[in-house]
DNA sequence: ATGGTTGCTCTGCAA
């Protein structure tokens, strides 16, 4: 005689083999990464040991400080990447290495930055993925001009979601955000209660991104505290794991329902001459 | 600890 929980050991087992079957037709897992590199030449070494070892399909850099002629592309082709680069002297730039083919470049810059002097925004389709990759601005601090840059800069972010991404499509959106959404992302709330990476302004603009659609990868699979993607380079910052948690990987539902796994690689903030950010790292069954 | 370090140059400035 069969009671129902050993029919639902049959059905569940049944519903195992089919969907290890459809992922052996049907799925394609893809890696995705983001990393403010501070610096695509002064990091190439730590670049190239990290992409040789941890072999994202895509890596989204920010901070490349380097115009796009002098970009290291040939050094990444020979690890199998090629590279979409928006890059500019000295400051900002962005770009993105992928394994995979482009099948298109959307976006540079938000279309609404009349002056578009700081290249922060590089858009591009991979695996049918649309990766929007920013280098939102520091702010410097609160209530300086540079401050309601950054809030403006974000409420456009927010803008250009509206008029020129799909919710039911794959989006990412990825990079330094320079933003600690919660407390939970900073080692020491109270030191840092209203200042700038966390003030409440700040944290609102951001919240109105995600509003329009998009998950935090990183939370779905880690709870806790204590894990940050930044640590200043000052006072041993990362020896007393004094940091931020403000690079982000935030994805639509699609993708969000697709995440198997999704965390922070703080490995190379300890490697000789590092960036003083480590790299995020999410992996999705497509 | 309103300090401290790093990168690229604008040998000051941004982070």
């Amino acid at each position: 005689m069969f009671g129902v929980e050993e029919l639902n050991d049959c059905f569940g087992s049944a519903n195992r083999s089919t969907k290890l079957f459809e992922k052996s037709i049907r799925l394609r897992e893809v890696k995705l990464a983001t990393w403010n590199v501070n610096s695509v030449i002064a990091r190439l070494p730590l670049v190239l040991q990290w992409l040789a070892a941890a072999r994202p399909d895509v890596l989204c850099l920010q901070e490349t400080k380097c115009i796009d002629e002098r970009f290291p592309k040939d050094a990444f082709a020979e690890l199998g990447y090629t590279a979409e680069t928006f890059g500019q002297p000295t400051y900002n730039g962005v770009a993105i290495l992928s394994s995979l083919p482009f099948t298109n470049v959307q976006f540079k810059n938000l279309p609404d930055d009349e002056a578009g002097a700081q290249r922060r925004l590089l858009a591009a389709t991979i695996e049918g993925c649309t990766i929007v990759n920013v280098y939102v601005p520091n702010g410097q601090s609160v209530g300086t001009d540079k401050y309601r840059f950054k809030l403006e800069w974000l409420k456009l972010l927010r803008r250009f979601f509206d008029e020129h991404l799909e919710r039911d499509a794959h989006v990412v959106l990825c990079g330094d955000f320079n933003v600690a959404p919660e407390d939970a992302d900073v080692h020491d709330p109270e030191l840092w209660r209203g200042r700038i990476l966390c003030s409440q302004p700040e944290r609102r603009a951001l919240a109105e991104v995600k509003a329009w659609g998009l998950t935090d990868a990183f939370r779905l699979h880690n709870k806790g505290d204590e894990q940050f993607s930044w640590w200043d380079y000052r006072a041993g910052s990362f020896r007393r794991n004094a940091g931020l948690r403000i690079d982000h990987l935030w994805v639509s539902e699609s993708l969000a329902e697709s995440c198997r796994a999704a965390w922070i690689d703080c490995a190379p903030r300890a490697w000789e001459r590092p960036s003083d950010h480590t790299p995020v790292v999410g992996e999705f069954d497509l």
